[in-house]
DNA sequence: AATTTAGTCCTTTTT
DNA sequence: GGACTAAATT
C-alpha cells in the first residue's frame, strides 16, 4: 500500500541504489534488463539525456521501457532514486512501476519518494510550501462531495436559484478553469458569461472560502504548485536542480496545468521523458489536451521521438480490427502496430434482441469459456472482462450474474471511501484532528440525530459568522449564552465536549501535527532525509473506535433495522482495520483523500466488470464489449457536446477497448434497450461498420433485423454481411456454436417476427398486452412508438414492437 | 423534527 | 428505474 509518510521512503531508496552499485562493482553484468528489450525500447532506455517523447502504442511494452529506463539511470550512476521525478495518473500505475523497479534493481523497496500520481506528488510539495499561497501546512483535501456542498452554500448566499444553477455545474466550470491553470482573476473572455455571468465571481469566493477553511480541492493541488513555481523562482530552481530526471506516464492525458507544471520543472536540464499514445487519449472531457503531445517537440527543441510499435499483447486479428477502427481518426501522430503473432481468433460480433438478452448471452458465454466448452482451452473467470461505456450498463450484468450465481467484481463502482458511513466516520476523525473543520462539523452535527435540526444549525451558523469563529466555537458561545433550548442543548453540549476530548487525545499523541513548514530551502531536502517515522503504537486505533462509540454513531447503525445496516457496521470495522497501516489519523485521512481505490484481494476467480475508461492500461485474454449502439457508444452526449472531436474520442475509446484483448474479443449490440425506464430501439454503432470484415466473425442470430441494423451507415460493409451471414447461418454450423443456435431458436425466434412486424399496426383505442406492464389501452401513436395507458402500470410511452394485441397475448411465450 | 410521499430530473467517462 | 428534493403528514 502506498504511504504518505513522505519521509521514510528515503532510507530504502538510498540503500537500494547502493546495493545496485555494489553489484556493478562486483563484476556482474550491470544491465541484465537490457537484454529483454527490442531495439526501439532499448533506444528509449539508453537515451537518457535531453527531452524524449516515447510514442508507445497499446501493448508495446512501455512500462517495461519506462522502468528499465529508471533502473538504467541508477546503474549508470546518473541519479539517485530520490532524484527522479516520475508521475503517473493512477495509483495503480504508480504501484506497478514501483514493484517493477524494485524487481529490476533486485530488492523490494517501499519506493521512490517522487514516484506517484500528479496529485500525490503535488501534495508533498504543497505541504512544504503551503504558506506561499496562504495555507497552513496542515491543509485538508476536500473531495467532490465537500466541494459541492460548499458551492451550494455560495450559490444560495448569492441569491441564485440552485435549480437553474446547480452546484454541480459550477463545480464542473471551476474544475475546468483549474485544469487550464486559470486563477479567478485570469478567467476571461467568453468564460465570464458562464453561470449567469457570476461564474468567476463565485469562483473567487470559493477560493477565498477554501483558504479560510485551510482546504484545497483536487484541482488546487496542481494550480497552487504552478502558482508557487511561477511566483517564486527560487523555489522552482531548487526543484529543477533536485529532480535530475523527469518521467511522465500517459502523457496524452495531461491537462494544461499539469503541462505547465512539468514544463516549469524540466526547464533547467530538460531531461524529461514523456510516454504517451495519442490514440489512447480518452480524457479530453476532463481537460486533457492531446495537443500537449504535439507541443512537446516545439517546447523542447531537439526532442528525440521514439516509437514503440511492436505489440506483444494481441492476436493479429484483434490488432488489425483495432488498427482499422482507429484509422478513421484524423490528425493522428501515426503509428503502425505490428505483431509476430499469427492466426488466433477473429473479433466476434453478435447482435441481441435487447440489453437483458445481451447480458444473458454474455453470462453464458463467460461460463462456457471458463469450462472450455467452446473448442478452446478454458479461460478462467479472472481472465475475462466485460468493458462497458457507461457505468449504468453494469446493472444488467450484475443482475444477471447474481441470478446465475456467477462471481464477478466491479471495478470503479461505488467505492469504499465514498460510502455514506465511511464518509461520516471520516468526518468525525477530521473533527477530532481539527475541530475548526466546519464542513466535517456540518456533516455529523446531527448524525446520529441529536435533535439539532435546521433551526438550531442556523443559529450556530449565525453565531459563528458574527464572531468570526468556527462552528464548534460558535456552538460553544451559543451554549454559554443559553441561546439554545431544551433537549438539543444537552446534546450539543455533549457533542462539543466530545470533540474537545478527542482533539486533546490527538494533540497528545502527535505534537508533530502542528509542525511548521520548512522555512528555508536548504533544510528542505535534509528534513526529508533525516525524518524518522515515529513508533506506531496503534493508539489511534483506540481513539478511532472511541470516537465512533462516544458519538453514538455505531449505536445508530446497531439500532437501525434496515437490511443494509449490518453491512455498514461491517464497513466501519474494515475502516478501523485499514487504520492499522498508518501511524495516525492524519496520515490515514491524507491517504484516503488521494487514494480512493478499493481492490478486494480475495482469491476467488471472478469476471471483471468495468468501464472502458477504467480498463486503460489493463489486459485480459478474453474481453467483451457490449452496447455498441449509436447514442450509447459512441455516446450521444459526447457527440452533441464536442462534435467531431467527441466522436474521435469515442473512437479512441473503442480502440482502447479492443486492444485490451489478448486472444478473444467480442463486440455486441442490442436492438432494444431501456433508457431512463423507457424502451428505445437502438441502431448498431457506426463503429461496427468501421471494423474490417476480414477480421471479424459475425455471429448474429437470425430474425434480428427489427432493431434496424444493416440499414446502417456509410458503405455498411459489415451491416450487410450480418444479414447475409445470419441468413445462411453457416456460422452456427461450425462446431463451437451449436449450442448457441439451439438456445437462440428456442428462446427468441417465436416472438421476434411477430414483434417486429406489428409496428404501426395499432390505433388509438386498441387493447394491447405488454410482458411487464400487462394489459392496457393505446392512447396515442407516433411513428413506431405508442402511448399506452396500462390498467395497472399507468401511462407509458414505448416502442410498438413491445406490445401485442391483447387478444393474441396468450400466443406469445414471453 | 422526523418520516413519508410525490414529483423532478436524469446519465459518460474520474485523479 | 432510481437518486434527489420539496412538500405533506405524523
Amino acid at each position: 500500500m502506498a504511504r504518505f509518510d513522505e519521509d521514510d521512503a528515503f532510507e530504502g531508496a538510498v540503500s537500494l541504489s547502493a546495493r545496485a552499485m555494489a553489484r556493478t562493482g562486483a563484476g556482474m553484468r550491470p544491465e541484465p534488463y537490457l537484454d529483454g528489450l527490442n531495439p526501439a525500447q532499448r533506444e528509449a532506455v539508453e537515451t537518457m539525456d535531453g527531452p524524449v517523447l516515447m510514442l508507445a502504442g497499446a501493448g508495446t511494452g512501455k512500462t517495461k521501457a519506462l522502468t528499465c529506463r529508471i533502473a538504467h539511470l541508477m546503474t549508470t550512476g546518473r541519479a539517485q532514486l530520490n532524484e527522479v521525478l516520475a508521475v503517473t495518473f493512477t495509483n495503480k500505475a504508480a504501484r506497478e512501476m514501483k514493484d517493477r523497479i524494485g524487481a529490476l534493481l533486485g530488492g523490494s523497496i517501499e519506493g521512490m519518494p517522487w514516484l506517484g500520481t500528479f496529485h500525490s506528488v503535488c501534495v508533498k510539495l504543497l505541504r512544504r510550501h503551503a504558506e506561499l499561497v496562504g495555507l497552513k501546512t496542515s491543509f485538508t483535501i476536500l473531495d467532490t462531495d465537500d466541494q459541492i456542498r460548499l458551492l451550494k452554500q455560495l450559490i444560495l448566499a448569492a441569491n441564485m436559484d440552485e435549480k437553474r444553477w446547480p452546484a454541480r455545474m459550477l463545480a464542473g466550470l471551476i474544475d475546468g478553469w483549474k485544469n487550464k491553470a486559470l486563477t479567478p482573476d485570469r478567467v476571461t473572455g467568453g468564460e465570464t458569461a458562464a453561470f449567469d455571468h457570476r461564474g468567476s465571481e463565485l469562483y473567487a469566493q470559493y477560493q477565498e472560502r477554501l483558504r479560510t477553511l485551510n482546504a484545497v480541492d483536487f484541482g488546487d493541488l496542481l494550480l497552487h504548485m504552478v502558482t508557487i513555481f511561477q511566483k517564486y523562482p527560487d523555489v522552482l530552481e531548487r526543484y529543477q536542480r533536485w529532480f535530475k530526471y523527469i518521467l511522465v506516464d500517459e502523457y496524452q492525458d495531461t491537462n494544461v496545468a499539469q503541462y505547465l507544471w512539468l514544463r516549469l520543472l524540466a526547464q533547467g536540464h530538460k531531461n524529461i521523458c514523456c510516454v504517451g499514445d495519442d490514440d489512447q487519449s480518452i480524457y479530453g472531457w476532463r481537460g486533457a489536451e492531446v495537443g500537449n503531445i504535439l507541443r512537446f517537440e516545439r517546447d523542447f527543441a531537439g526532442a528525440k521521438v521514439i516509437r514503440l510499435e511492436q505489440n506483444y499483447r494481441s492476436t493479429e486479428h484483434i490488432l488489425a480490427a483495432a488498427s482499422k477502427l482507429i484509422s478513421g481518426n484524423e490528425g493522428r501522430l501515426g503509428k503502425t502496430l505490428w505483431t509476430e503473432a499469427q492466426g488466433g481468433e477473429k473479433l466476434r460480433l453478435i447482435g441481441h434482441w435487447d440489453g437483458e438478452e445481451e447480458a444473458r448471452w454474455i453470462g453464458e458465454e463467460v461460463e462456457a469459456l471458463s469450462r472450455g466448452t467452446r473448442g478452446m482451452a478454458p479461460y478462467g473467470l479472472e481472465s475475462q472482462a466485460i468493458l462497458v461505456r457507461a457505468s449504468h450498463q453494469m446493472r444488467a450484468f450484475e443482475d444477471r450474474f447474481l441470478t446465475i450465481g456467477m462471481p464477478y467484481r466491479v471495478i470503479g463502482g461505488p467505492r469504499f471511501y465514498e460510502r455514506m458511513e465511511i464518509r461520516d466516520a471520516m468526518a468525525y476523525f477530521r473533527l477530532a484532528i481539527s475541530p475548526e473543520d466546519d464542513l466535517a462539523f456540518e456533516r455529523v452535527i446531527n448524525t446520529p440525530k441529536r435533535g439539532l435540526g435546521d433551526k438550531a444549525q442556523q443559529k450556530i451558523q449565525i453565531e459563528a459568522r458574527e464572531n468570526g469563529v468556527s462552528l464548534v466555537e460558535g456552538a460553544r458561545l451559543l451554549l454559554a449564552q443559553g441561546g439554545i433550548s431544551g433537549k438539543g442543548a444537552g446534546q450539543l453540549r455533549a457533542f462539543v465536549a466530545n470533540v474537545d476530548r478527542w482533539n486533546a487525545v490527538v494533540r497528545a499523541a502527535s505534537p508533530a501535527a502542528a509542525r511548521s513548514p520548512a522555512e528555508d530551502d536548504d533544510e528542505l531536502f535534509e528534513v526529508l532525509d533525516d525524518a524518522v517515522p515515529p513508533a506506531n503504537d496503534h493508539s489511534h486505533l483506540r481513539l478511532a473506535e472511541e470516537i465512533l462509540e462516544d458519538s453514538g454513531y455505531v449505536a445508530m447503525w446497531q439500532n437501525d433495522k434496515t437490511p443494509e445496516a449490518p453491512g455498514r457496521l461491517e464497513n466501519l470495522k474494515e475502516l478501523i482495520k485499514a487504520l492499522e497501516q498508518f501511524e495516525n489519523l492524519q496520515g490515514f485521512l491524507e491517504h484516503v483523500a488521494l487514494i480512493m481505490d478499493n481492490e478486494s484481494k480475495d482469491s476467488e476467480a471472478k469476471v471483471t466488470l468495468m468501464t472502458l475508461h477504467g480498463a486503460k492500461g489493463l489486459e485480459f485474454p478474453v474481453v467483451f464489449l457490449p452496447g455498441w449502439e449509436d447514442g450509447l457508444f459512441p455516446s450521444q452526449r459526447s457527440m452533441d457536446e464536442s462534435g467531431m472531436k467527441g466522436l474521435e474520442e469515442e473512437r479512441r475509446l473503442g480502440y482502447v477497448g479492443i486492444t485490451r484483448a489478448e486472444e478473444v474479443c467480442y463486440v455486441s449490440f442490442a436492438g432494444n434497450r431501456r433508457v431512463y425506464g423507457q424502451w428505445q430501439s437502438q441502431m448498431p454503432s457506426r463503429f461496427i461498420d468501421e471494423l474490417p470484415p476480414e477480421h471479424v466473425d459475425v455471429m448474429t442470430p437470425p430474425g434480428l433485423n427489427g432493431g434496424g441494423y444493416g440499414s446502417g451507415y456509410g458503405q455498411s460493409t459489415l451491416g450487410s454481411q450480418i444479414d447475409a451471414r445470419a441468413a445462411s447461418a453457416d456460422v452456427y454450423n461450425s462446431p463451437g456454436w451449436k449450442r448457441l443456435q439451439t438456445r437462440g431458436v428456442q428462446s427468441q425466434t417465436p416472438s421476434r417476427p411477430r414483434a417486429v412486424t406489428v409496428e404501426n399496426e395499432f390505433d388509438v383505442g386498441d387493447r394491447v398486452f405488454h410482458k411487464k406492464f400487462g394489459y392496457g389501452e393505446v392512447m396515442g401513436t407516433e411513428a413506431d412508438k405508442l402511448v399506452v395507458e396500462f390498467d395497472k402500470a399507468g401511462t407509458k410511452k414505448l416502442i410498438a414492437s413491445f406490445v401485442v394485441p391483447a387478444d393474441t397475448a396468450d400466443d406469445v411465450p414471453f
